[in-house]
DNA sequence: TTGTACGCGTTATCAT
DNA sequence: ATGATAACGCGTACAA
C-alpha cells in the first residue's frame, strides 16, 4: 500500500517550515505570493493531502456529520439521505450513515459511535428514543437536526424540520367530504409514531369540521407496509362494508388498500377513494395512479444538513423549527 | 458543549497509568483482573469512550469503510446499501456514504476524499471512472471492493462483485422462445454500462441459440428510466409493430413499457411479453406484476462489506471475484 | 515573512 | 503487572 506523502513531506522538498505548508494549504496569509505557490506546486505534484484524521485532532473538528435513520432501503429515507449528502458535498462535509431498523439500543449505540468519532453535527430522522435519553446527546454534539420528531422546548444548537401532518390529513378529509364521501376510514401507523399522532389529530378535526362523527371503528393502527394496508382494509371491509373513502400513513399503505379493493371486487375511485402520503416515486407508476400529500424529501434532507452548518457557523439562529407543508397532489385514485 | 473525559481523567481517578487504561479499554493483556476491572468500572462511571481520531492518528486505522454510488435514492442502490451498513455495524465499522451521480469529477472527488480520511476500505458502486483513473487507489485504500464492475488483471487487495447479466438475459430470451415469442426487442442503458454490455451479449447468445436472427432495430439503448422506458417502446412500436416481448434493462424501464403497451391498446402478457431486471420492490406492486430477473440486493452490499473486512484480516483471499446469480421471477407480465 | 515548540488523545516500545 | 516516553500528522501561539 502506498505510504501517504506528510506534511513534513512537503515541507522538506520546498526546503521551508511545516507551518509555512500549513498555510499554505489552507489559504492564511503570512506568506509571499511566490513561496505559497511553490509550496502548492510541491504539494500537488507530491501527491500531498493533509490527513484529515490528524488535522481533526488538533483542531477538535472532523468536518463530519452523522446520519441517522430507521432504513436507508426505504424510499423515504434513501431521498432524504441524498439531500443530506448532497448539501454536505457542498458545504464540504462527510456523512456518516447509520441505520437504526427501529430498534432502540442500535439507535443508542448509533448516537454513542457519533459521539466516540466527534462528529459535527447529526441528522436524527424519526428517531424512538425517548427525550429523556437523546437529551444527552444533544449536550454531546455540536449541532443537531431532529427530523419528524418536535423538541417541546427550545435548545440552542438543536433544529427540528417536521412536516406539517395535521393540516395535511385536515385536507384529506375535507377534500373526501366535498366529494360526497361519508364514510373515510383512516390506516394509521403505530401509535408511537408522531407522525401518527399527527395525522389522527388533523383526521378528527376534518371529520368536526364537516360535522361528521368521530368512528373508531374506522380508524387502524397497522406497520407502514403494502401488506399490512392490505390486511388492515379486509379488516375494515368486514366490520364497514360502507366505507367509501380511505387515508393511509403512507404510499405502501395505500398500494396495499387499493390491492385489497380491486380483490374484493370494489372499483377505485369510483367506490372507494384512496389517499396516500409521502409521493415516493411508486404512486405515480401504480395504476389507478395514487393521490397523495406530496412532501419534498429531498428538501427534507438538504435543509436538514443546511441547519447543521449555520447551527455550526452562527450560534443565534432565530428560526430553529421548521414545518413543511405537504402538497395536495390528485391523481387517479380520488 | 460537554468536554469529553480523555484517557488521562481515568488515569487519574484509577491512580494508574494512561497505558493500563489502554489495556483496559482494549482488553489487552498485561493486567490483574482486579485492577482491570477497576479502571472499566470508573471509566463507565465517567462516561468515557476512547476518540476514534486520536486512536485512528495512533494506529493508522480509521474503523471506517467508504461507500460510494451514483444515487442512494434509487432503490437498486439504498438496499446495497442496507446490507452495507448492517455488516459494518455487524464488525465495528463506520460508513461514509458519497454519492456520484454518475459524475467523473464528483466520484474523483470522492475518492480523493476517502483517501484524505484514510478509510480502511471502499466499496465502489457501478464507477464511471475509467480503470486507468481507479487503479492508483487500489493501492491507496487498504481494501476495494467493485460492485457491478470487472478487473481485468488480479489485485490482491481488490474483489468484484458482478451480476451475472450474461446468463439472466440469455434466460430471458429462452423463455420467450419457449412461449413462442419470435419478435423480441431489447431495451438497454447507457452504451457505456457494463451491465448493458453483458445483458447485449447475453441476448444475442439467446437468439443465436434458438436460432433468430439478431436485428439492430429491435435494440435501444436509453437512461434507465421509466419515462426512457415509456417513450423506446413507442420508437420502437412505429418501427416495428410486431415485436411481441420486450426485455428491459431493469424494472424502472419496463414499468414504462408496460404503461406504453396500455397507452397503444396492447394487453400485457397477451400482446406483448415484459420482464424486466433488478426485482425493485415496486415490480410486484405494479399491475400487471412484473416479471423479472431477481437480484439480492442486500445481499450483494452484505457481501461486499464482509469482503472488505476479510481482506483487512486475512491477506490472501482465494476467491476474490463474486458472480451473482439473478434468479427468474416469473409473475404476470410474461 | 518565516520558524520553533507544544498540544490534541491515543497506542507502541521499551523499560522496571 | 505496570509505567515512562516517544511517536502519529497537523494546527496554534508565540518568537524571530
Amino acid at each position: 500500500m502506498n505510504k501517504r506523502p506528510t506534511i513534513s513531506d512537503v515541507a522538506r522538498v520546498a526546503r521551508v517550515s511545516l507551518m509555512s505548508v500549513s498555510r499554505a494549504m489552507n489559504n492564511r496569509p503570512g506568506l509571499s505570493d511566490e513561496t505559497r505557490q511553490r509550496i502548492l506546486d510541491i504539494a500537488d505534484q507530491l501527491g500531498y493531502r493533509p490527513s484529515s484524521v490528524a488535522r481533526a485532532l488538533a483542531t477538535r473538528q472532523t468536518s463530519t456529520i452523522g446520519l441517522v435513520m430507521p432504513d436507508i432501503a426505504k424510499p423515504f429515507f434513501s431521498q432524504i439521505a441524498r439531500g443530506a449528502e448532497d448539501s454536505a458535498y457542498e458545504n464540504g462535509y462527510n456523512v456518516f450513515l447509520i441505520n437504526t431498523a427501529e430498534d432502540p439500543e442500535r439507535e443508542k449505540a448509533a448516537l454513542d459511535s457519533l459521539w466516540q468519532n466527534e462528529i459535527d453535527g447529526a441528522i436524527l430522522c424519526s428517531p424512538c428514543l425517548s427525550q429523556e435519553k437523546l437529551e444527552p446527546y444533544f449536550a454531546r454534539f455540536p449541532a443537531t437536526v431532529l427530523v419528524n420528531r418536535e423538541l417541546g422546548v427550545s435548545i440552542a444548537n438543536v433544529a427540528t424540520i417536521n412536516v406539517d401532518d395535521h393540516l395535511g390529513a385536515q385536507k384529506v378529509v375535507r377534500y373526501f367530504v366535498e366529494n360526497g364521501r361519508r364514510r373515510i376510514a383512516f390506516i394509521t401507523g403505530p401509535a408511537t409514531s408522531v407522525s401518527s399522532q399527527r395525522q389522527l389529530i388533523g383526521y378528527r378535526h376534518g371529520l368536526k369540521a364537516a360535522n361528521l362523527a368521530f368512528d373508531p371503528s374506522l380508524v387502524e393502527h397497522r406497520p407502514p407496509t403494502t401488506e399490512a394496508g392490505h390486511a388492515a382494509l379486509k379488516t375494515l371491509f368486514s366490520r364497514s362494508p360502507e366505507v367509501d373513502a380511505v387515508f393511509c400513513f403512507n404510499d405502501l399503505v395505500a398500494v396495499g388498500v387499493i390491492q385489497a379493493c380491486i380483490d374484493t371486487g370494489r372499483d377505485v375511485p369510483t367506490d372507494v377513494a384512496v389517499i396516500g402520503a409521502d409521493d415516493i416515486p411508486l404512486a405515480s407508476l401504480v395504476r389507478p395512479a395514487l393521490s397523495t400529500l406530496q412532501v419534498d424529501k429531498y428538501q427534507i434532507g438538504h435543509q436538514a444538513n443546511s441547519l447543521i452548518v449555520r447551527l455550526l457557523k452562527n450560534d443565534s439562529l432565530t428560526r430553529r423549527t421548521v414545518l413543511i407543508q405537504p402538497e395536495f397532489i390528485i391523481r387517479e385514485s380520488a
